[in-house]
DNA sequence: CCTACCGATCGGTAGG
DNA sequence: CCTACCGATCGGTAGG
């Protein structure tokens, strides 16, 4: 209730966008919720669109922040320990009720409008990701924790396991949703580091 | 052209939920792409509700059909090459336009109100393909193409592959998706088949 | 299969 | 931040 009126309506707007989506929220459900009338959201966002941009750069940030590994685990871990851990990252922004929802809709189903800006601010989350797997990979080369092995396919298993425990989240939102992803993140990992002597 | 009317309705209604969604598609635009006007639908089906739960029904109906393996295929494939003709034929049925599109959505996004129905069919659909995915594994071991080990971390790691490839289908819709069904597909038989001897 | 119409709701504006 | 209102569109019905 402290929180200045353009921030309450950005809060409520995030929560109720991520569960009904674009064409399911009205600006007059948004406008209850914060406890104004309809007509005052317009002296605070130009218009639905402007409100509903705000929101999806907002939560593009929040995802590469949440997570980016600290300098200390990527010096402390094995690669098989942080390789875990950045799974683990990712899931648990999934796992946040309103910003996981909203993200899946937005990856999944880009508003035609803002298709274009959508697919350019997913494109530039995704590099970040990719950035701080091969520094995991390459490190984990240079130790012996994993074989020598082409990059490409590896990422592409890789990015298969993350999507598929993306979809599961929302499939089977259940109390053994942490055992199914560390059952697919061993059995990627088995397959990752063949050839090396333990 | 030929076809009776409700068919035509059902088709046209099947390309624009999956496109648009329930909430994005208006009975209006069904009946314009039919020729016809929206009042005359109601003479073919109850009402929004009564299509929607038809074409539903046939999807759910048509994935089945179109992801089983035929006994001789069961008969002359190896382990190896029938797991990856059933995970072909799945991302097949994704690859569809209009099906592909319509399954993900009512997947992902169950509208609220045939939630339940939704949840059925699906689990009805999954169990049906768990069953197919059983008598692979099962007769896998039995040929000694892959060790014994725990089915359900390994089903597990294959629903995961499976629901990734399904999400990769929509975000990368691009020429090389066929490559990275590969690799992904190559990474996981790699950690299945660990511990046979070549 | 049609015209004519219903009450409800949408995003947005005027004017204060 | 409000009241009062706009044109457009929604699913659905009456009556033929």
């Amino acid at each position: 209730m402290t929180l200045p009126t353009h921030e309450r309506i950005k809060l409520h707007a995030l929560k109720l966008f991520a569960q009904k989506g674009y064409f399911g929220t009205s600006l007059n459900d948004v406008a209850t919720m914060v406890g104004i009338k309809k007509p005052s959201l317009y002296a605070h966002y130009k218009n639905k669109d402007d409100l509903y941009q705000s929101i999806l750069k907002e939560l593009m940030d929040l995802f590469s922040k949440r997570v980016s590994l600290s300098s200390i685990q990527l010096e402390q871990l094995s690669t098989k320990e942080l390789l875990y851990l950045f799974t683990n990252k990712i899931v648990d922004f999934w796992k946040d009720d309103t910003l996981g929802l909203l993200y899946k809709r937005t990856v999944l189903f880009p508003e035609e409008k803002f298709r274009t800006t959508i697919q350019e601010q997913f494109l530039q989350t995704e590099a970040y990701t990719t950035d701080i797997l091969y520094s995991i990979l390459e490190k984990g080369q240079q130790q012996g924790d994993i074989p020598k092995q082409p990059f490409e396919p590896l990422i592409h298993a890789y990015y298969c396991l993350i999507d598929g425990l993306f979809v599961q989240r929302f499939l089977y939102s259940s109390s053994d949703y942490d055992v199914k992803v560390k059952h697919a993140f061993e059995h990627f990992w088995k397959a990752t580091e063949i050839g090396v002597e333990k």
